[in-house]
DNA sequence: ATATTATGTGAATATATATTCACAACGGTA
DNA sequence: TACCGTTGTGAATATATATTCACATAATAT
């Protein structure tokens, strides 16, 4: 087998978990799982990581760092405040129906029970996207944009809401037809509810 | 140790499993776990049910009993929509705050990608909740007490979406306070946001 | 009282999974 | 070219977990 940096093999490795944790949950994260996916055999991927805590902080590393600031980065921008409301919507909803591991690795008990220090930042980081929402929809209520008595922290929870649950509803095979029309309808709504 | 009727032991079996779930996650739902904290060996266990995949039946029937039908039953009542919307919302946070374990376990990767056909019944139930709650929005609507231009169906899935959110946050333990202050939060700007 | 059935248990058994180890092969370097 | 560190691997090893089995004991019927 052709050989590689470990850099890179760490690379591989982590994207590939994170598709197998979108195609098969991360119930199905074994070395053996893993190390298939990623195309070499499991004792390799010992070669580059410690082990699986090391894979899972690794993963959590890439999804924070790589995902989670794109909303502070379109909150930053110099459009209306509805108009970066609705495009952080979208695009997390359209990054989710690409990678459905995103949520599912986020949410998950082996995260959020198994590993608490992982927990603990990932959960600091969604209190900053929170926060971030928020500003913008404050933002939106100062210049008249949204309606003038709703509150900004808890409507930045029921966006949420709306994504994380939305993915939810995707794995159970609930959605009638696919994330991104389903997505459209609740934000319309959305749409009225606040404005 | 005193012998009981295998009903009575397979309601032990279940309710200690729910409340394995809830302190401990389904991650921790071993066969070992479960034996021991309802007070009784391994073995035992397989005296009463056929395996695991009984005893999660058994658990998904009993969430799916006793306690998805109280919607159902609130809506069925005589008050008027909006306090009926109310009753469903905060009677389901003090369930979730009661039983961690309901939501942990109808939501899990190991019941929707494990159990398709658990995964399956609990999707049509979820699925009768949001048409019960639909139901009683668009009433609200008719009746004038909601505001007429919002989508029943995607204010009742926002509805959801909350509860869901909260659980969610409430485990990640980004809860700033306890699940009902939460909740009452959420619901005073719910109603803004609906009325 | 005795026989029969239902319930309870410790000790196997089988399998899955994480991790380690001894060795092989490749790539750059003196 | 010969050497050495990095990368790659099949074969152990250790542990956790689900499940079964032979046997014990309580409840119940006859």
């Amino acid at each position: 087998m052709e050989k590689k940096s470990t850099r890179i093999r760490k690379e591989e490795i982590v994207q590939a978990t994170l598709g197998l944790v979108g195609s098969r949950g991360v119930r199905a994260l074994t070395i053996s799982a893993i190390a298939e996916s990623a195309g070499m055999c499991e004792a390799n991927i010992y070669r580059h990581f410690s082990g699986k805590d090391g894979i899972f902080s690794a993963l959590a590393d890439f999804i924070g760092t790589s995902v989670m600031g794109k909303a502070a980065a379109i909150a930053a921008g110099s459009r209306s405040p509805l108009e970066k409301l609705e495009t952080i919507f979208f695009s997390h909803i359209s990054l989710v129906a690409d990678y459905p591991g995103i949520p599912r690795f986020i949410f998950s008990e082996d995260v959020l029970l198994g590993h608490p220090d992982l927990a603990k930042s990932l959960a600091m980081r969604i209190g900053n996207y929170v926060e971030t929402v928020s500003g913008v929809i404050a933002a939106g209520i100062d210049e008249g944009e949204l309606r003038q008595n709703i509150s900004p922290r808890e409507t930045a929870l029921i966006m949420l809401g709306m994504i994380q649950f939305t993915a939810l509803r995707q794995t159970m095979g609930g959605l009638s037809c696919d994330i991104e029309t389903e997505a459209r309808k609740l934000w319309s709504n959305f749409l009225i509810l606040i404005s």
